[in-house]
DNA sequence: GTCGAACGCTACGCTACCGTAGCGTATCGT
DNA sequence: ACGATACGCTACGGTAGCGTAGCGTTCGAC
């Protein structure tokens, strides 16, 4: 491939990356881009045919996919390495800092939304596995709910790192997994007890 | 008070919040308001000094404030209270879109963070308050750490949410309640087995 | 009824931003 | 070397949005 395009293009993306990871979306502006890349304007719209085509592209370079897990390693293992995977997703500076702008425009632009929709896909589809081979091997209670098991995997890790409620580090990804397995053991007591009664006294 | 400001507030509100609704904060421009409101662009300036001021004004008034839980009520029953009042936020129509919005705003709108924080605090006190009780009275682990507890409460309900995981009612907050007490019960197993190692066998 | 406060209207000035035209220059592949 | 392709530059046209000036009108309070 030509030399030309591959800098032009990586020096955009990295403009234009920063800018977003620095002042939001609103910061991305082409002409931003042009002082910031050192590129000219003419010739970023020959690589990108808008501004909101060079956002999404920004976007999209920087969702984390999720590792596959290997299909003979231990289930609980491969949680931890997931989870763990997720956690690191966070601690880099450049994909926490997307993230809250990319929640947001999933919701009113379609591009943006595609790509949040591929991710979801593929981040549920890693976890639904696992959780499925947890029920299998009798880790977990066999007739788990797996959109829910995800939601207890995931949740934590992202109000954690939404609120800011306690450092984000590999401790956190392992004590998430550990609340999983108490919560969704096969053992884990005698499950629901929804209708609102409390279990003994008051007071 | 006049009833010609009572009147020119709650129309240029109503007006302001359904453009953030229905397109998020961009939408959100002077003279789009004018013409919602049928008030006058002047007038508008009379009341909110900026567009961001008006914003602003727009999220703090749809910010949800959890209901202090009655102190002398029972603990599971007050958690209970306060996650379905956590659901019925995310149920009303306004606060669960302007919710994205405001996760990234707050990231780089001093204005908007700060009613981040307010909420943020407020929230944190009601479920400390409640995830300190249950500990003393035994139907939590001793010694629990709070801000942990907390994010297993909020963070499956957030990403339900955000997510479109599963469906957002009194049954998903009833769960939750019910994991977060197997998950962080006294009698929880042989809580952490931190490092990462199989419980039994492995295939 | 009268006075003051609140409101409405039109018309701006200003800035920021998008995206393009036209034309000359530099660099890559062969 | 040399043709093709990518790039740079300046200068725009157009739009959208913010916030204000100035002045007349209406409405509420008393």
């Amino acid at each position: 491939m030509d030399p030309r395009v591959e800098r032009t293009r990586s020096a955009v993306m990295r403009a234009a990356t920063d800018l977003v990871v620095e002042g939001g979306p609103g910061a991305l502006t082409m002409d931003a881009v042009v002082l910031r890349s050192r590129v000219a304007k003419t010739t970023i719209y020959r690589h990108w045919k808008s501004r909101d085509d060079l956002l999404a592209t920004v976007i999209e370079a920087s969702v984390p996919r999720l590792p596959e897990p290997e299909p003979d390693a231990d289930v609980e293992t491969s949680l931890r390495v997931v989870m763990r995977y997720s956690v690191n997703s966070l601690r880099d500076t450049e994909w926490s800092r997307l993230l809250p702008a990319f929640i947001m425009l999933s919701r009113h632009e379609a591009e943006i939304r595609a790509i949040n929709e591929r991710m979801d896909w593929q981040h549920n589809r890693v976890l639904a596995e696992l959780v499925q081979r947890a029920a299998a091997e009798g880790i977990v209670e066999s007739g788990i709910d797996v959109d829910e098991a995800i939601a207890h995997l995931q949740g934590p890790l992202m109000i954690a790192f939404l609120a800011g409620l306690m450092p984000i580090d590999d401790r956190i990804a392992d004590s998430i997994v550990d609340r999983f397995l108490a919560a969704f053991g096969p053992s884990a007591a005698a499950k629901p007890r929804t209708p609102a009664a409390g279990p003994g006294g008051d007071a």
